[in-house]
RNA sequence: GCCGACUUAGCUCAAUUGGCAGAGCAACUGAUUUGUAAUCAGUAGGUUGUAGGUUCAAGUCCUAUAGUCGGCUCCA
């Protein structure tokens, strides 16, 4: 339990996160305070604060000052922090009327705080906490003094906009992290480091997945062994949506800018679009798939006995994503989306959107994974009247809720047009991405008078929802690789079964046994190389290859296999027969054991 | 796109104040015939991201540019 100073200026205990995140906010409040003594000069006017929250990770702080900080004035600051630390200064609030904030502010020079004061509303208790001769602007909460900062280090810099809008001034963000004991931030920085070893950039080059080239950033190179996971995902894909009713269709990668003028993206989506001539009119890359879906559903007339009408497709599309932005397998400028657009009509979308959630369901779980889901609504720059919005968000919102599914609400985060539930899914450090996406529709059928013909006869116009699962392939199995840490289950993993002769004598029957197996359909692999057992084995396990069959006069001698799983010292024996059905079985049900 | 850092052999990294571009692993060749996490020897591998500049001399300093990384903004 620890004591902290609340945002009412009461003292509470609390402890966990909670506890956490007062001593982190305490923290970017003594870096403030020793940047400050550095950097300020004599009236620390030198050094203007913006803000400096408590984050899951650690802390930071923003500030704007001429003078470039690089990491190597980390040690300086720390040094600083460190004194403020030890003479153990107790936080203290006070409250001050509006008038009396901002001209304190003002006469220091700190417009961003006066800024901060201004936009707060009326009714607002503008609280300030001191420490020393530091005071800060702050609504709490901080722990009751600066000693309680025993644990922490400044990580990284960065460049951030005032208020996280690329039209202010770019200010310095230094980002810190900070724990109770030295310990505990020990354990964090352990953390770190093995979050690194499953980064899916450096695993994707060791495991020889995939590969990125300047000659295309962010249009990713897939190898064999990346396609075999690419593929196995998309037979499974195929496997689900074939079960939920779905279809699949696939439509041209390069459409006639008429068709993106209907559609909407010509006006909405073009900074992200890539343009091309073809006999000398204007045509576009696609950088989504419903529009094709769109003319598909048009080659019929439809009967509301269609629907729901599931047309899935593994789209290729391309965004102009700006250059800073590009990161690994995550963030790329091409990917093939595991899309699907759903016609159905306005009483059936409750209740689809459900099915779509289950379906989720299943494949996250099936890879283990854990999601966070996020309800988006209508944004500022969309189309469509108030009345659909409302109802398209509403239906989202109830299917959440009939599934009983945690969620939040990001305002004004939908697609231009309609609202979105998004699925994200946590990197190797706790980032999150985001994958799958349900996106309502009101707009396309409008746009591409979509209809169907209803009971009474009449033309009627469809809703249509576009979903993904794995959102994109490439970002999914970014997330695989790292949540895997590379050792991926069998059904999906490169090299399923590594066969190791002792010697040359033994060759012939391992190639046997490997024909066997891979007449079997197994992903096997015989390591003919003249290495001693012991470094075929190394090799192997460093590939993360589930299987490891070492093979000498015994083996041959008694037909029984010697199987060394990934991970584990010794080794088993079984009969081939009762190893390939062990195998299969272990494919067949997509287990993540071995 | 913006802020900062980085870029040397296939990979991971060295190279003192500017002074002969190197190691380990991988690859290749040969020897070795090996029983559960690295056998030995040899060979080859480079316009130091790219383009300019400063200098007697540039991996090292300067300018531009590309890419990568950490963030911001944006997003699957």
């Amino acid at each position: 339990m620890e004591k902290i100073i609340t945002k009412d200026g009461s003292i509470a205990e609390v402890e966990g996160v909670e506890a956490l995140h007062s001593l982190r906010h305490t923290a970017s409040h003594i870096m403030a305070q020793a940047i400050k003594h550095l950097y300020g000069g004599a009236d620390g006017k030198a050094v203007k604060l913006a803000i400096g929250p408590a984050i899951d990770t650690g802390f930071y702080y923003d500030i704007d000052m001429e003078r470039k900080l690089t990491e190597e004035d980390f040690a300086d600051i720390e040094a600083e922090m460190k004194k403020i630390v030890k003479q153990n200064l107790k936080l203290e609030r006070s409250v001050l009327s509006r008038e009396d904030a901002l001209k304190k502010f003002a006469d220091e020079g700190e417009n961003y705080k006066v800024e901060l004061i201004t936009d707060l509303p009326a009714d607002a208790e503008i609280s300030l906490f001191t420490q020393g001769d530091f005071t800060d602007l702050c609504a709490g909460p901080h722990v009751e003094s600066t000693g309680k900062v025993k644990a922490f280090k400044l990580m990284s810099l960065a460049g951030a906009y005032w208020r996280g809008d690329e039209h202010n001034k770019m200010l310095q963000r230094i980002y810190g992290t900070a724990f109770f004991t030295k310990d505990e931030l020990k354990d964090y920085l352990t953390m770190l480091e093995e979050a690194a070893r499953r980064d899916h950039r450096k695993l994707g080059k060791e495991l020889d997945l995939f590969s990125l080239h300047d000659e295309g950033p962010g249009f990713p190179f897939f190898h064999p062994n990346g396609m075999v996971i690419q593929n196995e995902l998309l037979n499974y894909w195929r496997q689900v949506h074939r079960r939920y009713r779905y279809n699949e269709i696939k439509t041209p990668i390069i459409l006639n800018r008429k068709l993106w003028e209907t559609s909407g993206h010509w006006d909405h989506y073009k900074e992200n679009m890539y343009f091309t001539k073809i006999d000398e009119e204007d045509y576009a890359v696609k950088p989504m798939n419903c529009p094709g879906a769109a003319l598909v559903y048009k080659t019929h007339t439809h009967s509301y006995k269609d629907l729901p009408l599931r047309l899935a497709e593994v789209g290729l599309v391309h965004r102009h994503e700006k250059s800073g932005v590009l990161h690994g397998l995550f963030r790329v400028r091409n990917f093939n989306q595991d899309d699907a657009h759903i016609f159905m009509t306005m009483d059936q979308v409750e209740g689809e959107i459900q099915k779509v959630i289950d379906l989720f369901d299943e494949v996250y779980k099936t890879f283990d994974l854990s999601y966070k889901a996020e309800l988006s609504t209508r944004p500022e720059n969309s189309m469509g009247s108030d009345e659909d919005w409302e109802k398209a968000t509403s239906a989202l919102q109830k299917a959440l809720e009939n599934r009983g599914l945690d969620y939040i609400v990001n305002e004004g985060d939908g697609a231009f047009y309609g609202p979105k539930i998004d699925f994200h899914l946590k990197d190797s450090i706790g980032r999150t991405w985001q994958c799958g996406t349900i996106q309502l529709d009101m707009q396309l059928p409008e746009k591409f008078d979509l209809t169907y013909v209803g009971e009474d006869g009449e033309k009627h116009r469809p809703i249509m929802v576009h979903r993904v699962v794995y959102g994109s392939i490439e970002r999914f199995i970014g997330i695989l690789i790292e949540n895997y840490a590379g050792a991926f289950p069998v059904w999906f993993t490169p090299v399923q079964i590594k066969i190791l002769p002792i010697t040359d004598k033994h060759l012939e029957y391992s190639q046997k046994l490997c024909d066997k197996l891979f007449d079997l359909g197994f992903r096997v692999e015989v390591d003919d190389r003249s290495e001693k057992t012991g470094k075929k084995i190394r090799d192997a396990q460093v590939k993360k290859i589930p299987y490891m069959i070492v093979i000498g006069d015994k083996e041959i001698e008694t037909g029984i296999l010697p199987i060394r799983k990934y991970g584990s010292q010794n080794s088993v024996d079984m009969s081939v027969d009762d190893f390939i059905s062990y195998v299969q079985e272990k494919i067949a049900t997509r287990s993540s054991e071995y």
